[in-house]
DNA sequence: CGCGCGCTCGGG
DNA sequence: CCGAGCGCGCGA
């Protein structure tokens, strides 16, 4: 047989088929060992064929198989090929997606354990082999047991036993199963009308795509539980895909209260052999649910049934390395070739995807109320220039510090939202007007109390904190913008008996740092929590009865077309923190701009109002998603090669420019909005493209355009514009 | 990607 | 005349 190969190296040169002898193990999908010029690299199997056009002088032989059986299945070789091509990126690149990083490192293998049984349901021992005895009975009691056990408390008995035929040792594979011990409890709520509706309508749909938009609180995920549970039920699996951070033991001892051993959870907390283990247990159908974060999305079940993805707007869908895929577009395909249903689930959908629902390209249900007909917390506008002019100079308008009282009165909860970490965003000089700023990054420094220094937020090095102004030696120096902490030091001032918690990416770091704080506030062992955009994701707490958004305006200025969007998200999510249980909640929302259209929308909880008005300044402006945004990003270690790499891309697509002028709705090149990182230049080619654009050539056209140190990639509708 | 080949350039 | 440096093409 001949065997078509890929070899595992992600480079455009080798990325094509090379052609190798095989004997009748070798299947296609399988990881193979091959001699490649003076190298043995591991390659894989795309395709057997009988006939090669390779003259047999050249045609050599694979040594081997790394695995018994095919890593990758018939569809993940069906769909590499559109991937490659779609993101433009060499075969290789994509198919290791399909694969648990573990596999291909070595970091992890099957784990085998020995296990000792006895062979013979009778035995006699002579009196003074006692251990023997005692053994054999522990046997008899516990049936199969691990022989470490065995030799720990009867020494060499055990081989003893083994030698005169009575037990024999055998080596078993083992599950490292990450969520052993935990049960939760079987919470299998009857659905409400509404959420019957919704299922019903999902699996009837003619679609391919439906939209589930509903408003915090409306049970959206009982109602992905059943539409994977009836999946289940006529022998099919089912991929549902969640952001990272809602991952939360809580949520994973729900899945696996209700669906046991079937559900296999891939995400970064595992270790290698649990991840590994996992993937494993899915490949071989042992689990059919494949539960986790945006990669989960090549998850290696058969037969799908459905695919999920929850808060589908949420920025962790879309990869920022290479292949920078988007998990829509490969779970699209993914359903296009089971022929399953893929459903969107979000209380705040991008604005990209309502509008698809809305032509009716896709299906679209909606759901209004909130389980159990909850209200929606009332907001309360705080105005922070009147409360300038009225003389209050801190961070807390008068209407937020009186409910806070209030709640701290009541032994309720509160929730205070900042998306800035750190004491103060920057520090200056008054005298001069220098400002501080990393010697790697063209960014300033924030000024973190804790450590007592300023740190950068794009590289993390942090510096020595300035005693006077290095270029006039003045010591006068200004913080200027509130952070976190700041909140929380102002926060001891106004309320020294308050206990005060603070989440953002500082008190989070190792592996269980979020879930410490989580668990904590949970607990109530604080009174109130202080947080950036993580306290906005998805927990449920309940005794919050106040949420403050301390500064509403903050994403609404950022040059992109995407930040109204992002701030209306982000608003409805942290304010549907409030108010879960009997109390109702509140919300506070302090702006500086409260006419602003996006702020009035998020107050009322309109997602339509805020959707009409957002799309009709889209189609207005040209912007997605009436238009492409691509950018071209060049980031070198030197600045001429850098320059020297964005020239010639820019040289060649501006023949495509002059080619269809009528599709370049905006071409230019330019530095990035942030010039440097981690002492890496970058500049950038922007382009606004109509439907139909050239894609692919731009793509085309990046290809050896850097070089060893210079990086160029093809950013599309890019959410950070940094 | 890793390697060897062959071309070119510069030193002696 | 020879060695170092680099661009190129090959790998089945």
């Amino acid at each position: 047989m001949i065997a078509e190969v890929i070899v595992d190296i992600a480079h455009s040169d080798v990325d094509k088929i090379f052609d190798y002898a095989c004997g009748e193990e070798i299947l296609a999908g399988m990881r193979v060992v091959v001699p490649f010029g003076r190298n043995t690299v591991t390659g894989f199997v795309m395709r057997l064929k009988e006939q090669t056009d390779v003259p047999p002088e050249k045609l050599k032989r694979i040594y081997r198989a790394e695995e018994a059986y095919p890593a990758l299945n018939a569809e993940c070789l069906a769909l590499a090929g559109r991937l490659a091509a779609r993101y433009h990126v060499p075969l290789a690149l994509v198919l290791r997606l399909f694969l648990p990083a573990e596999m291909r490192t070595g970091k992890a293998s099957e784990r085998y354990v020995e296990f000792a049984r006895k062979t013979q349901a009778e035995a006699v021992f002579p009196k003074s082999a006692k251990a023997q005895q005692a053994a054999y009975a522990y046997l008899c009691e516990h049936g199969e047991v691990q022989a470490g056990i065995l030799r720990e408390r009867f020494g060499g008995a055990l081989s003893a036993l083994v030698k005169k035929g009575y037990a024999a040792v055998e080596k078993k594979r083992v599950m490292r199963d990450p969520y052993r011990g935990v049960v939760g409890k079987k919470a299998e709520h009857p659905l409400t009308p509404a959420q019957r509706y919704a299922v019903t309508a999902v699996e009837r749909s003619d679609r391919t795509v439906t939209l589930i938009h509903g408003v915090t609180g409306s049970g959206k995920t009982e109602i992905y539980l059943t539409l994977i549970a009836e999946q289940l039920r006529q022998g099919k699996s089912a991929v549902f895909l969640v952001p990272e951070i809602s991952l939360t033991p809580q949520m994973l001892s729900q899945l696996r209260a209700r669906f046991g051993e079937n559900a296999a959870i891939l995400h970064s907390g595992l270790s290698a052999g649990e991840r590994f283990d996992e993937w494993c247990r899915l490949r071989e159908g042992k689990a059919k649910i494949a539960i986790g974060a945006r990669s989960a999305v090549f998850a290696p079940v058969e037969n799908v049934g459905v695919i999920i993805i929850d808060e589908e707007h949420d920025g962790s869908y879309t990869s920022e390395t290479s292949p920078r895929y988007n998990t829509f577009d490969v779970a699209y395909l993914r359903a296009a070739y089971h022929g399953c249903k893929l459903v969107l689930g979000s209380a705040t959908p991008s604005v990209e995807t309502y509008r698809r629902a809305k032509e009716g390209e896709f299906g679209l249900i909606t759901l209004k109320e909130r389980i159990n007909r909850r209200p929606m917390p009332d907001v309360t506008i705080a105005d922070m220039r009147r409360e300038v002019r009225r003389g209050n100079a801190t961070i807390f308008s008068a209407p937020l510090r009186e409910k806070l009282e209030g709640c701290l009165a009541s032994g309720n909860q509160a929730i205070l939202f900042l998306n800035r970490r750190g004491y103060s965003q920057t520090v200056l000089c008054t005298t001069c007007g220098y400002v501080a700023k990393c010697e790697q990054c063209d960014v300033s420094l924030t000024y973190h109390s804790e450590e007592n220094c300023l740190k950068c937020h794009y590289c993390g090095t942090s510096y020595h904190m300035l005693s006077a102004c290095p270029q006039c030696g003045g010591k006068h120096i200004n913080y200027a913008g509130t952070g976190t902490q700041k909140v929380v030091s102002e926060l001891k001032k106004l309320f020294p008996q308050a206990r005060v918690l603070r989440m953002d990416n500082d008190t989070t770091s190792g592996k269980e740092g979020h879930l410490k704080i989580l668990r904590s506030f949970s607990a109530h062992e604080a009174d109130i929590l202080v947080g950036t955009q993580m306290v906005a994701k998805g927990h449920d707490f309940p005794s919050v009865t106040l949420v403050g958004i301390l500064d509403a305006d903050m994403g609404l200025h950022f040059p992109d077309y995407r930040s109204g969007e992002r701030t209306f998200q982000l608003i409805t999510q942290v304010a549907g923190r409030s108010g879960r249980a009997s109390e109702k909640g509140e919300v506070v929302l302090q702006t500086y701009d409260p006419e602003n259209y996006i702020l009035r929308f998020a107050v009322t909880y309109d997602y339509e109002g805020f959707y009409k008005h957002e799309i009709a300044m889209r189609a207005a402006t040209m912007f997605p998603p009436f238009a492409r945004i691509v950018r071209v990003m060049v980031v070198g270690e030197e600045d001429k090669q850098a320059l020297e790499a964005l020239r010639t891309v820019y040289t060649r697509l501006q023949a495509l420019a002059a080619r269809e002028p009528e599709k370049f709705l905006f071409f230019n090149k330019m530095h990035a909005p942030i010039k440097r990182i981690q002492n890496k230049f970058r500049y950038q080619v922007l382009m606004r493209l109509t439907d139909g654009g050239p894609l692919p050539e731009i793509y085309a056209a990046c290809d050896g355009a850097g070089d060893k140190t210079t990086l160029v990639y093809v950013e599309e509708n890019p959410s950070n514009l940094s």
